[in-house]
DNA sequence: CATTCAATGTTGGCGCTGTCAACATGGGTG
DNA sequence: CACCCATGTTGACAGCGCCAACATTGAATG
């Protein structure tokens, strides 16, 4: 009963409309030629959902329009996706693993350190810089990942679930997490102050981020705004460590 | 051409719809009696949406249904109100002030420290406490109040107001602000290291409520979702202070 | 006190949306 | 070769934001 087709992984890019799904004969579709069956609709839909959240914000996902942008019927989506939240939550997966991508290619903009705890702190702040500077880069994006809907259950006496998984999707999150883990075996951070040292980090950088999204913080200008996300990795690590120089590079 | 009427400030509490417009003459409008004026509309449409936000979040905002509960007719509203957006700013905005008044009002829940410095620490993390708290038990206040709309405009090479405004509207920000003030004042924080660490303690705050709200976090049991908020907290006030004892209360 | 008028509220309608039911198509499998 | 089910299409419904035209007031004005 419930659609969603076999859906290919999930590597398709935003490139073009050009994905015919491996497997099927070569030359049965060839571009341009729009046969009644399109062949990867699925992609292309969240493809062209993408581009709208990119412009408009999670708000201006229409599925009609998605359809249109297809060149396919208003409800052909319909044998791909239950519905428009289903479409929404397709293209918020997307959009995340985008952010992950594109937050870790920029893991290597500053050469390695020697010593392994300010390695771990360099790569921290790496990552942290990756992100705000994503959510500011891809605002759409970045509303649309970090917006749930407000029927989602909130736990209050929920005795299962409490185990591990939790956060595992997030990969900037995972990053920092493994960063203070190294710190630990540097002895840079006392093994009784780990635990929830990752979610504070995580918190500052995402709070950052979106405050400069959603708030008059948006005002500030370039160097303004840089000094801000400067001063908060300072506080944090400096929070953090007990003995490494945490300056900036 | 524009409409928007007198709108008395903005007092009005969520309270019914007895508020009549203080000036006219008393008994003019007995309670169950609908004039073809209704008195007050505009505070009652807010009223009405601002009750469909907190069940519903922001996307729950349905002029129509405001209208409709309300007792009047669907088109009412744009005697108040330009638009469905401009509606959703005004929720917003009474989202706002009652997110400050519920925060102020917990900010004495503990007593006061006689060391200058510790009374600054205390009050900023009664006021994180408040916020995260607000967050939590008002998701779809939270949400609205700090939503933007993708069309806002990014300063990039703006010349114009970089100036100070900005944040005044933030009481919580406010108050951290203030508290760091007297730490500088108390010799607790460098003055040189004062810039942006409002900024740096807001982000840490939001980011946590937000996160909480936005992710897997929320599947912490209440345990662990108190422990990470103090962790944050300890690691700020750590980052941040030189000599001062940042233990929890 | 009667008039008048601008503010406020109503009716009807437009184009758009998400979604459903019924029907059309065609590629892969028996 | 015939069939059939996944995929796509057409037509329709209710609800939404919004507009234009009309109705009803309370309050200021002569």
């Amino acid at each position: 009963m419930s659609p969603r087709a076999q859906a290919p992984g999930g590597g398709a890019e935003t490139g073009g409309g050009t994905g015919a799904k491996p497997g099927t004969k070569p030359g049965a579709k060839a571009p341009g030629r729009r046969a009644y069956h399109h062949g990867d609709l699925r992609n292309a839909l969240v493809d062209a959902a993408l581009e709208m959240v990119r412009t408009g914000g999670p708000e201006a996902i229409v599925l009609r329009e998605a359809a249109r942008a297809t060149g396919v019927s208003s409800t052909a989506a319909y044998r791909h996706f239950e519905s428009h939240r289903d479409l929404v939550e397709a293209v918020k997966e997307r959009a995340g693993a985008r952010m992950d991508a594109e937050v870790a290619a920029r893991l290597t903009d500053e050469p390695a350190r020697a010593d392994r705890g300010e390695e771990a702190v360099r790569r921290m702040r790496a990552v942290g810089r990756g992100y705000v500077r994503f959510a500011l880069e891809e605002p759409g994006l970045f509303r649309l990942i970090f917006r749930q809907y407000a029927d989602a259950p909130m736990p209050e006496g929920d005795p299962v679930s409490e185990a591990p998984p939790l956060t595992e999707r997030n990969s900037s999150y995972m990053s920092m997490s493994e960063a203070l883990d190294e710190l630990v075996e540097a002895g840079e951070l006392a093994a009784g102050r780990r635990a929830f040292t990752d979610v504070a980090m995580w918190a500052a950088v995402h709070g950052i981020s979106t405050l400069l999204l959603e708030t008059d913080l948006s005002r500030l200008d370039k160097r303004a705004r840089e000094a801000a996300v400067e001063r908060v990795f300072d506080v944090v690590f400096h929070g953090i460590l007990t003995n490494l120089d945490t300056s900036a590079a």
